[in-house]
DNA sequence: CGGCGCTTTGACCGTAATCAAGACTAGTGG
DNA sequence: CCACTAGTCTTGATTACGGTCAAAGCGCCG
């Protein structure tokens, strides 16, 4: 256990550049400056933004963002998994996306959301002001650009599901949603076609939400996949599929 | 019929601004300038912009843009109702979103897209080159903005639709769709509580595309909410909604 | 151990899909 | 003008997929 994190540590200081002394300490092995949206920042744009930058860590089913209350701060997913759901007066949930490290997680523009956001997981985030971020916006387009590319890639993923949630059936939405879990979950996978193991960051309540189902139908799904030997599953949460291929083909899509 | 078409043509008039001497005369009567991105254009910038747009007018059921495939030009919908749809492989459809005028239409900064647009009704758009529109946002951040302010109402209205998709029944799935319509299709509409009446702008194919139903699914709710008295149905097409407040409550939301 | 949260499995039921027929509308041509 | 056709919509009978209700298994922690 403590040598695993130690690995990962090592790993974290390989992705150092090699000439960064006018980056912020707190940004130098932020994901956010790679692939996030402060890779549009510059090293002076990062020491004005990080003077005002919190990190936080909560814990699964913290409430992060309240539907319909107004909004502060936004933030960057450092780690963990966000769910941004909706919910009906009579109680009955969907959620209508899921974000990962190093998502940027606000609604821009608009004083409150209607959509909540609840860490899946336990979660860490580096937090700012929001009237900081806008101020900077105004400044740069490149900042500007990359929150509209995350914006739109979030309408892309929106859309994606839409499809998945109108017209493929149970058992097509179940293999849809881990093969959406097993190509997001790790930054860092190759979509070659070996073995891939994960946890999965979403009780099954959580998947019955996602997929406009009940948890009943979710588990029953599974183990069909399992006797199908699509997937296996170790545990409750971790699973692992054999075959990226065969699940894609239980999918229902070739693009996706 | 043709005193109302009078009527509306004054309308349209009286909406010109009082100096606008410098404004492009294909611009001027054009909604687009008032609630659309050109909104955000000088009068220098939509003399620019004008002298590469093409007003094109296309029948019902027209394809506008070709999933994956090169997108070259960006349009606003000037008139009629256009309707973005995925397919999968063995035929299945699902409808991602609803456009109306003065939307923008076209996706920014990719290639192509990953979903096709298709006249639902006959419609007119005002086409531009890809290329122009991009080179004006680089000069003009206010231009930016407007696009990404487009992108997160689609956005908004896309995870609304996936609650919609997720966890309505029948009924108020059809009864969510009949609301979007009333409150969309005439922009001119104040949400007052007197009756309301328009044309459908999609057919029943359509309808059931767009709530993951299908064809005689759709036609029984939507008898089933005539007989309870929320609508009246002239013909096919056509729709009164005495009571909006009584319709919104068929929806079994609060905020919609 | 006992209690609690989460998950699985089973039996049964209900909503919406499927299959099938018929009504209505609009367009075409004799 | 009407017959004919094709497209669209409605209605009915039956089926099946996924929901509901219920019980039991499992892992975890006090």
């Amino acid at each position: 256990m403590a040598k695993s994190e130690q690995r990962r540590a090592t790993a974290d200081v390989q992705r150092l550049d090699i000439h960064n002394s006018d980056i912020p300490v707190v940004c130098r092995a932020c994901e956010a400056r790679h692939r996030g949206v402060c890779g549009a920042l510059s090293p002076d744009e990062l020491k004005t933004l990080s003077r005002t930058t919190v990190k936080h860590k909560m814990p699964a089913d913290a409430e992060m963002i309240a539907s319909d209350e107004p909004i502060e701060t936004y933030s960057n997913i450092m780690a963990g998994v966000v769910k941004l759901t909706k919910l009906m007066p009579d109680g009955r949930q969907q959620i209508v996306g899921l974000q990962f490290a190093p998502d940027f997680l606000g609604r821009p523009f608009r004083a409150s959301s209607t959509i909540s956001a609840e860490a899946a997981t336990d979660v860490a985030v580096c937090s700012f002001p929001k009237t900081v971020l806008e101020e900077m916006v105004k400044r740069s387009p490149e900042l500007g650009h990359k929150l509209h590319e995350q914006s739109l890639k979030e309408l892309d993923e929106a859309r994606d599901w839409m499809l998945t949630l109108g017209r493929k059936t149970a058992a097509e939405k179940v293999a849809s949603f881990l093969h959406l879990i097993a190509t997001h979950i790790d930054p860092e996978i190759d979509p070659s076609d070996g073995a891939i193991r994960f946890e999965l960051p979403l009780k099954r309540a959580d998947i019955a939400d996602f997929l406009g189902l009940t948890i009943e139908t979710v588990s029953r799904q599974l183990t069909k996949l399992r006797k199908a030997g699509i997937i296996e599953i170790e545990s409750n949460r971790l699973v692992t599929v054999p075959s990226l291929r065969r699940l894609e083909s239980a999918c229902a899509v070739d693009s996706d």
